[in-house]
DNA sequence: GCCTATTTGGACTGCAGAATCCAGAAAGTG
DNA sequence: CACTTTCTGGATTCTGCAGTCCAAATAGGC
């Protein structure tokens, strides 16, 4: 019938990921992605659509990586503070090129127009999401005795994602790595 | 002499903080610019110089003006946990206006370049300087019993200011008054 | 081995927006 | 009242970049 591609779309996809996660929306061209994902201009609109539609599908392919990363974390069999304690601690042994480029879907966020409805759709939903996984870690290990019973799980899922996105700000403002550490010490506390 | 500017550069300056704040710095146009600033084209760039350096000198004008808020907070003469619980709570309870625009600050650092050393500079400034005064706040209460002894004030610092910054990514995300009061208040349960 | 559908890369178009230029208007001064 | 200096608004230039067009290349089906 007809010929091949000559590229991975999969594989070109998490190429766009990285562009973007590395300068954002509106800083990388379209020759920046053609460039890292290789692939020529024609192609690139064939197989993903206009620049737009490739961000999109890049932030739904990263969020669905990260949280299937969180959902393996939390089914190890470690303890919910042996859990969020690798999340925290994690974020404090990141490099410094990690700091700098942070979250993708906290910087889409925060890059979006107002009035964005499409990004605005998937970062509430992928932060909600986030916070059911977390809340019921918290619950289920409250029923196991891992959690104090006069805790709310609800209430702590809220607050370590925000206390995560805290520390990726603080990260990208200023690499610190034993201020970060001295932070989710703290954060990890309100588990005891 | 000559004649006379017809517009008052100090509200000029404010108004520019104003849009950069709700837009960021790339979704501002110079014609956004001169719309709510009131100054024309010319005038502008007699006054401030071109985009970026308006840009810098609106980031400054907001850096000056919430630090002398958050003084005159901890110098009110309420406690240190007062203090703490009207900054966090004062959060939840912004307009959905308001948590969509978030920080100023914080949306520079996001949104400026990797390799930009101007802002980076100014939000780390920023950082430390903010940690400096809820550390010493926090210092100085627990020389005067309103902090158990037991507490570090640096590393309370450090997770109060992360606390806040993470607080105001998730309202953006989620306008969620009841969620981000749990957050606060779990935040807040650190001091005691 | 030809034919067709698809891919590919490069050239081209169109636009938005920052920065500059210019001529006229409006002070304050003597 | 004239003169100089600065201000002002509009027209203009220039640049970067998203998106389209087109001709050549290539792989498989018959």
């Amino acid at each position: 019938m007809a010929r091949s591609k000559e590229f991975d779309p999969q594989q070109a996809l998490k190429a766009a990921v990285d562009v973007f996660w590395r300068n954002g929306y509106a800083k990388t061209s379209l020759d920046d992605l053609m460039g890292e994902m290789n692939v020529g201009r024609q192609s690139l609109y064939d197989t993903f659509g206009d620049k737009r539609t490739l961000y999109l599908s890049a932030l739904g392919e990263y969020r669905d990586a990260t949280q299937a990363a969180m959902r393996r974390l939390f089914d190890s069999g470690h303890s919910v503070r042996e859990c969020f304690a690798a999340l925290l601690l994690g974020i404090c042994n990141e490099s410094r090129a990690d700091h700098e480029r942070g979250c993708l879907l906290l910087s889409a966020n925060l890059e979006r127009n107002a009035d964005d409805k499409d990004i605005a759709a998937l970062v509430r939903g992928n932060q909600a999401e986030v916070e059911r996984i977390f809340e019921e870690a918290l619950r289920t290990a409250q029923q196991t005795g891992g959690l104090a019973p006069d805790k709310d799980p609800a209430a702590l899922a809220s607050f370590l994602l925000a206390t995560i996105q805290g520390m990726r700000q603080a990260a990208r403002a200023a690499s610190n790595r034993a201020a970060l550490e001295r932070t989710a010490r703290i954060a990890l506390s309100t588990l005891d």
